[in-house]
DNA sequence: ATAAACCCTGAAGTGGGGTCCAGGGTCAAG
DNA sequence: CTTGACCCTGGACCCCACTTCAGGGTTTAT
């Protein structure tokens, strides 16, 4: 058991960023706890540092990544897919041609995405539109319009 | 065990679309034939009329419908948005007025997406670019920019 | 110095969304 | 009139993404 402060001259100055426990982490980023142990396992979190006690201390930025992946699954992305998302990044093992591809392919099928949405949007704005105008109260174009959109 | 045609003057002219086997919905619809059974089950799918020996008989639109569906699906909805989405129509229980503002919500939340997914698009095609230009080979900028993005 | 509030691990349990299987009819082709 | 491809039902089983739980340390406030 270390003693609390071992450093005979414990500078406080700009105090190097201490790290969140997982609780708060949690806390910040809207989600449960086990959920960040989880994601550590499936290894979509790096594994922080440890007190020596075994306590994990985050870096704020984790509460940002957190965000991002929670956002990016409810766009529909899977979290192997998120994986691969986050894995988009420059490494000694990869090179800047082979990001560039995989982040193209990822590009591709975000874009995919927004135009399905956006031909959802459309035929639901029409369909909105039609009622708003007080359209034959019995039998509004009903939403199987949408159902003659190509989504994918 | 009805006969196969009853009628004294079977009129064979334009032929009253007889219906698909589920087995030829789910091909064309490229799912799972228990796929289509279990959305029956969960209401997705309305009940299809049956032959007199009990095959469900599904009209050609039923394939649109599970293509929207998956479509849907894979941008995030889940089965009980699709299902609420599927259920914005006028029926004799449901004013016009009510249609539009369930509608109304559902093009927020869609909008919404869409907003959020070009938020990565752009933080994406940034980064690409960067790579493109023959960035820093050791150290493009990085993906981290996209958890700076808020999604939701 | 003790209780409340946190944190740890490993393992089991849950809910959504299917998928598979057993046991058994049906139908078109040969 | 049999064979193979389909269809039916009900129920078991599976994967993913978590969540809960059991059992046990650590920190912090009082």
């Amino acid at each position: 058991m270390p003693s609390r402060d071992v450093s005979p001259h414990a500078v406080p100055a700009a105090a190097a960023a201490p790290g969140l426990t997982i609780g708060k982490v949690a806390r910040q980023a809207g989600v449960n706890v086990e959920t960040i142990r989880y994601y550590e396992r499936r290894g979509l979190l790096p594994k922080p540092p440890r007190t020596p006690s075994g306590y994990r201390l985050y870096p704020p930025e984790s509460v940002a990544r957190l965000r991002f992946i929670k956002g990016a699954q409810a766009l529909g992305f899977s979290l192997g897919e998120i994986q691969e998302l986050l894995a988009l990044r420059v490494d000694s093992e990869t090179t800047c041609a082979e990001v560039r591809k995989r982040g193209e392919a990822k590009l591709a099928q975000i874009q995919e995405k927004i135009q399905a949405l956006q031909r959802i949007q459309e035929a639901l704005g029409r369909l909105v539109n039609a009622c708003e105008q007080g359209g034959p109260t019995g039998e509004c174009p009903i939403i199987e319009a949408l159902e003659h959109q190509r989504l994918a």
